[in-house]
DNA sequence: CTGTTAGCGCATTCAT
DNA sequence: ATGAATGCGCTAACAG
């Protein structure tokens, strides 16, 4: 192979400052006894030279990288900017790098290698449906640090996973429909199917509900897909239906814009004639009109325990506790009818 | 050092499929012939053992990694959700990976080096001030390819770079102001000190005021910093001040949304008795209270362009156009006191 | 405290 | 169309 570039190798380091390869070796990594001058002269050699370790040689050598993948399902949602600040924040404090994959179609990696994994990382953090069940298995069996985010994994696979508490908030917010603005025919729109935030969310929702003694109406649960325009065609249905109804718990903010503007089109008043309520407290939430009841997700803070966890597998080898659950909290503005200040 | 894990090499499948190492390379990565009873076989073999190719000893035996780093300043601002999916859109569709690394303290790799580089990355982006010029001289000296995003090279460096228009849609929003809605005191919020996007902004919004024979009171000139916190205390202050003005050009929307919260504390009517515009189209620019009339900036399209162009310079060696600056165009919403459909 | 050397997993001449 | 051998830049024994 024709000579490399202009790259300066350990080796050219080593003979500019008279040492051995193996001494400047264990000076940058701290490996083993290196005397005081010498130590003195490769560091001047170094910035001489400005030396930069060839990553993959290190990596080659170590089986380490310090880089961890991340596999996203749509990098470019509002959801993610906390995400991946959360994350990044916490590897950069432990010296590991990020490396990103990102598909609008949680179904392309199917049958494919990902992107990211044991050929290139030491770890991965898979959100949500991003890592499917072979992939979630092939990484397990070669005992692959992986974390799960905003999933839980399959029952037979011990895999960390960090998530929030969805349930006793989704409980929570419908109650206080009920019981604060006296609500009885709630709507509420789900996910994607499969969503597991979208689950519990309507689980805590059919809780309150019993909790309260209502029943059910099959017509009042819908799909909204956690999509501003779903959720729009949604609302229009089941007006259209002839569908009552007195509140709409959205299953997530980017839903409620959605529902928001529907009932605007409808010339149905919120909070007066219905009252509404999302869930995550995206950044758009408080300046909606009316501003937004919702459901504060700790997001950055789920992209910092994602990267702990994953950190600890790494290092060292087992993780403490394999469910985080993230508490949420109700935050009340004015589309669920309430006044604050 | 310890036979290492259970990684499955190159050397596994040559052996399980009774060929020689060089052919399953070959077979790889295309690059000689190989018999059409080999390939079957080796495929076979490939997936029956699960083998994925060490990027780590490729790397080093190519000296190319496809993956290109990316240096940003803020990852958890709205700004960014966009540009990411532009890069990394494109980015995956040539075969490359994100190696990304943010820090909310530009000043941070001063001096040191980068977390991304030669080492590591085919290819950097770097992000406005995030990238300094130290580095940058650094990297231009060792024809290593960079492209600057929102941010121009220094005059030297021959470095490509892919922005906005600022100037231009400034100005013209400026005009509106001006011509339509007959605003003649307009105060212009600076970004950080250095931010480029703000100097251009500026400069339109004084082109607009000169176009028009009004000249500028320094007074109406104050530090937004392209936050809401800084805008807000900035209007209050304005006011403290007892400078008069009918509009605010709040050099970005973040700072629009300190701008709105801050004049609607002081009692003033926007757009009736002050107008109001942004620059951006932030997501959640729409929802505000007014609308915000803002500049979109094709942020998505600034990601495409800048991962498109390092493309161009890592896989040609040569870019077409240094500069490449993205139209924007003028979201009239209503906070300017027009009333759009 | 320091040097020699054998790999790490793969791509790539050069033979055959 | 295929195999044997060499080296990419670095770490980690091991010997001194």
């Amino acid at each position: 192979m024709t000579r490399s570039r202009n790259s300066v190798t350990i080796r050219d380091v080593a003979k500019k400052a008279g040492v051995s390869v193996a001494t400047v070796s264990r000076y940058l990594n701290h490996t083993g006894p290196v005397s005081h001058a010498v130590s003195e002269r490769l560091k001047t050699v170094m910035t001489e030279l400005n030396y930069v370790p060839h990553a993959a040689a290190r990596n080659l050598a170590t089986h380490k990288s310090f880089t961890v993948g991340l596999l996203l399902s749509d990098i470019g949602g509002d959801f993610f900017a906390p995400l991946l600040r959360g994350i990044e924040d916490t590897l950069a404090e432990h010296g590991y790098d990020l490396l990103i994959s990102s598909t609008r179609r949680p179904q392309r990696w199917r049958g494919k290698q990902l992107p990211v994994g044991p050929h290139n990382t030491d770890g991965i953090l898979g959100f949500a449906d991003s890592l499917d069940e072979t992939h979630l298995h092939q990484l397990a069996e070669r005992h692959f640090p992986v974390v799960l985010i905003h999933r839980t994994p399959p029952a037979d696979l011990l895999v960390p996973s960090v998530t929030v508490e969805n349930k006793a908030a989704a409980r929570a917010i419908t109650s206080h429909l009920i019981e604060v603005h006296h609500r009885r025919r709630i709507l509420f729109l789900q996910g994607p199917p499969e969503q597991e935030d979208s689950y519990w969310r309507e689980t805590g929702y059919r809780q309150a509900l019993s909790d309260h003694g209502l029943t059910l109406d099959p017509a009042l649960v819908r799909r909204g897909d956690f999509e501003q325009q779903v959720a729009y065609e949604a609302i229009l249905q089941a007006h259209r239906e002839g569908v009552v109804f007195d509140a709409v718990f959205t299953g997530d903010d980017e839903a409620a814009v959605g529902t928001l503007a529907a009932l605007q089109k409808l010339h149905l008043a919120v909070p007066e004639e219905i009252s509404v309520v999302g869930f995550d407290d995206q950044r758009m939430a408080p300046y909606l009109t009316p501003p937004l009841t919702t459901v504060r997700a700790p997001t950055e803070l789920v992209g910092h325990y994602a990267a702990q966890r994953l950190l600890e597998l790494i290092q060292g080898g087992a993780v403490e506790e394999l469910l985080t659950l993230l508490p949420t909290e109700i935050i009340i503005r004015r589309s669920c009818g309430c006044s604050p200040s």
